[in-house]
DNA sequence: AGGATAGGTTTCCATTGGAAACTAGCTTCC
DNA sequence: GGAAGCTAGTTTCCAATGGAAACCTATCCT
């Protein structure tokens, strides 16, 4: 098990020896820019961030509204994102309990950027998918 | 060999079927928003399209510049954008032969949100990091 | 007692990701 | 003339991740 928060594939020199003289720089392999950059350019992550900007969100209303998220995952990727710092946990002992998730200050400078992402996708699904086509028509049937 | 271009784990409605008269929702779980969401929104992609901002990068030099990637999943990612229409790909007859990816009009509609996306663990970086720290100080010792 | 609801965890298997080796065309070095 | 090196990839192998579904704990309702 792997509790200790460190994943066990990093080379020992994670978060700590790297904040060096240079700001942090994202094209750098063992900048810890890159372990959030893994995190928060993340699908599910960017549905979660998105979704909870209209104010704290319940478990398994995050599960009904981000259609098709397993609950292993989503409650993987919140943990993820509670420790990071951009979401905030709160546990309501009402019965059966409940549990809020909510955007914290840092994750909220987030959200712009997140949102961003998540609906250009829906702005410009069509010219994508025009995109594919031609480029499957192309390597489907062109010779040179 | 799944040449063809269509994933085969999705439910065979994939990009046709979900174009029905609400405009497309990310939230939705067949909807081809998705498939792009979950493109844009990765690592890799992300550091590709910002390093594609200043003008066209040759192969080689996308895989030095930004570290730690595999020259596979830099073919792969690369290939999808493509696809995608975000990102060109031309062929120089040099010797050897040079390869540019550049940026399509598409693509440049994206990297503001990718590189807001990016940027953001950079500038954020020291507040993450601290956060982690208080995640992890509070797991390990705390009881309740 | 049996079922529902809330918030997860566990299990299992397929897909994906990464490291390293290999391919292939052409050039320069020795 | 053959080895080495540049380009831009592909292939192979293995570990890690992702997703579907089952299971768990606790409390209320009937």
């Amino acid at each position: 098990m792997v509790t200790s928060g460190k994943p066990q594939n990093a080379p020992e020199r994670d978060a700590e020896s790297c904040r060096l003289p240079w700001p942090f720089d994202v094209y750098e392999a063992q900048c810890p820019t890159r372990m959030v950059l893994d995190r928060i350019a993340d699908k599910w992550a960017v549905l979660i961030l998105d979704r909870l900007r209209d104010g704290p969100v319940r478990f398994n209303h995050l599960r009904r509204d981000i259609k098709g998220i397993s609950q292993k995952v989503l409650s993987q990727t919140l943990k993820k994102l509670e420790r990071d710092g951009l979401l905030s946990r709160a546990v309501f002992p009402t019965v059966p309990v409940t549990v809020e998730y909510a955007l914290t200050p840092l994750g909220r400078t987030l959200t712009d950027a997140v949102a961003a992402i998540a609906h250009w996708a829906e702005r410009n699904m069509e010219a994508v998918l025009a995109a594919q086509a031609a480029y499957d028509a192309r390597a489907g049937g062109e010779p040179g």
